[in-house]
DNA sequence: TGTACATCAGTGAACGCGCGTTCACTGATGTAC
DNA sequence: TGTACATCAGTGAACGCGCGTTCACTGATGTAC
């Protein structure tokens, strides 16, 4: 028997979710740190003073857009890692996966390149604790395949760490493909191919 | 005979640079999308019109800091790429390398960092063109090295790509280090050497 | 070298505007009996 | 089921403030002769 809200407070989630939505909008042209309170209850349709009922600050919608971005890319991360088949082909399964969620989410990719390294601080420590939990997710996945024989715990973090970097450039540049001729977003997977591929080839010589 | 400037131009460069320094030191906890003109000349100790005298805007501004910012990295990444000695002494040295210029020159790393991805088009092409020069830099000190041999033009960029947003991530772990716990540092040098390194071995391979 | 005029970096007053925040409010929803 | 009261999401007026931009200005520097 699942829980069901009371009117009232289904429609304030529903707001809120309006809140979000129409900040992410607004976010795709300027930066947290210059989104303005009542910039978005403009654009959500109420009073300046409704935003008070949900968040404190734009800062603090900023950490709640982070958890719903982040949210977002959990699956992909670990759909790309574990990715079946033999090298070459989990790559280029990777590379499309990554596309296809910059596809699906712009808004989110954006939102999160911009404010990895951006002018709001609880945000990006908000950013930087997700990415960490991330990498972890990456390397248990990591320590599951057999070629991690062998491979000590500082390793396999790195590795980590290397792939969701690289996860994240790469998605950024798509992002940036979207609005370029349509022969870029080809030249973007053939540079990520090519840089997992690089990483793959030093993965398997690791311990050589 | 070098060419003298007249007081009033001497003056009006050291009023442009004093521009520079203020922005640079108030983009230090925000984004150039809410940097404010008064904001900027108020720092300086000037009157706000003043600023229209050197810039359009303070897009305009930025635009100006990123030659400013990725001027001063030039040389690091010569550098860094050509450092001389085995590969172990290499990576070494570039990690070392790049930790000093964090420290030296830590706002103009911050600002480069938040700003490659940011709100402010203009200077998000600015940041994007002079990091592609970097990176043909870098591809050309990698074609010197003999271990180049049989490499295509592609793999080389790939390299160089790689390389260059690799710098950057480790120079931003840096910056952040640097409000944490002194092994925070030490942590980042080691994860950074270890990547590099993986890379190397990757590198070395991948013409198997 | 001295004089008369041109240039132009920086000034200061003024403008209209949108900002974040406060406050007492309204009226639909929730709850106790 | 009906009634009386409590809660609380969203309102709307008001505030003081700093913003970007305009304009005519000043006075030191530069230039022509």
């Amino acid at each position: 028997m699942s829980h069901t809200l009371g009117v009232r407070q289904a429609q304030k989630q529903k707001t809120r979710q309006a809140f979000l939505d129409a900040a992410l909008a607004l976010l795709e042209e300027q930066s947290l740190s210059s989104l303005g309170l009542r910039e978005v209850t403009r654009a959500v349709g109420v009073a300046p003073t409704a935003f008070y009922r949900h968040f404190r600050s734009t800062a603090d919608l900023g950490v709640a857009l982070v958890d719903e971005a982040l949210g977002s890319l959990h699956p992909m991360v670990r759909t790309t890692v574990s990715a079946a088949g033999d090298s070459e082909e989990r790559i280029k399964r990777a590379v499309e996966l990554i596309a296809r969620h910059v596809d699906g989410y712009p808004a989110h990719v954006r939102f999160i390149a911009r404010e990895r390294h951006g002018g709001v601080q609880p945000v990006r420590e908000a950013i930087r604790d997700q990415l960490a939990r991330f990498a972890e997710e990456v390397k248990a996945e990591l320590a599951d395949d057999p070629q991690a024989h062998g491979w000590n715990d500082e390793d396999l973090g790195m590795l980590a760490h290397l792939y969701v970097d690289q996860m994240l450039l790469t998605a950024s540049l798509f992002l940036e493909a979207q609005e370029a001729p349509a022969d870029e977003r080809e030249r973007v997977t053939a540079l990520a191919r090519r840089q997992l591929r690089l990483i793959s080839v030093g993965r398997r010589h690791w311990l050589d």
